[in-house]
DNA sequence: GACACGATGCTGACGTGTCATCAATTCGCC
DNA sequence: GGCGAATTGATGACACGTCAGCATCGTGTC
């Protein structure tokens, strides 16, 4: 690359609205969760916890929500110290750790969802007209596929950094 | 709402395909400023700086990337801790403070920006086909402007969060 | 001029994310 | 079985972002 090749005005224009939706869902959303006492990160460790029937290694759960074990060790310590989760040792591996709910994390994610689905349609489903939901989902998996993000994608891992997914909190046990 | 609204299998497609999206440039953009020993943190801020003739008052550098107050002065203290940046008292209004680069910063932000460039076209820009930079403009802006961002939209602050600009590194002094 | 009020920038506390590293355990291979 | 390598989870150090609060200074009003 002799000569950077600088944004034309109209890729100027895409890049500065692209930042500005994601400043907005971000705003959006992050609000929602800590009107109910929830962060981001908070949301996406409470989902598969709230989907699973049983407790969930540490291992299981980071690669469910494509996190690193370092991140997922100091989230979960800080959410067990507001009784949000519990941790304890497995039986069948002693290097292992299960993590489950808490009631006051079952309240927390059950109370938190509906709204937080509410938010990400009202920002974004709801903005999308005609064909947009099919031309944006081409767009994006063309985008993070061609990126070729090694592993996450591929294990199954859906997506960190702090935007939550949309989950229904999981049945009682 | 009485009963939530959960996403359809097509707009959890979406849903997830949108965050690794995001994901992916994300990762592709701050490590390839990471090569260039800079955070996007950093580059937000010397972007303008290296645009600027002049010094520029904290207050409106803080305006031109959508910043508060205290995160720009506790960004700035790092910057100036390792001479990327000066900072000096302002001469007409004794409450402000000036900030300009240093030769260091400038040789940074000029040394990171034509690879900066180069990674949001690898990653974004040559990923579109056909009108989608058109469509995605017109659906970035309509989120971006339903969600009604009081202030950072109307007051020409362009975009904060992680993500830098895409900005040339300006004149020399 | 005095005084209330806003503007400006800084700081400390705290939650968060990454990196390097460590101890304990299990696995793979001979 | 034994032993080196890999896995697992935790931790400390540090960078980053938000919030509440503070000291200082300018502005408008009387």
């Amino acid at each position: 690359m002799t000569q950077p090749r600088w944004l034309n005005p109209e890729e100027e224009r895409l890049w500065l609205a692209f930042l500005r939706m994601r400043r907005a869902l971000d705003v959006a959303i992050d609000g929602q969760l800590a009107e109910a006492g929830l962060s981001p990160a908070d949301y996406d460790v409470l989902v598969p916890l709230s989907q699973s029937a049983e407790a969930l290694r540490v291992r299981d759960l980071a690669a469910l929500i494509g996190w690193d074990r370092s991140r997922i060790a100091h989230q979960l310590r800080r959410m067990e110290q507001r009784g949000l989760v519990v941790r304890s040792e497995s039986s069948t591996d002693r290097r292992g750790t299960l993590v489950q709910l808490t009631d006051l994390g079952r309240t927390a994610i059950t109370a938190a969802a509906p709204g937080h689905v509410e938010t990400v349609r009202r920002v974004l489903f709801d903005q999308l007209e005609h064909d947009d939901l099919t031309r944006l989902t081409a767009i994006a998996e063309r985008v993070a596929d061609a990126a070729g993000l090694t592993g996450i994608s591929r294990t199954g891992g859906p997506a960190p950094r702090g935007t939550a997914q949309v989950g229904r909190p999981g049945r009682e046990p």
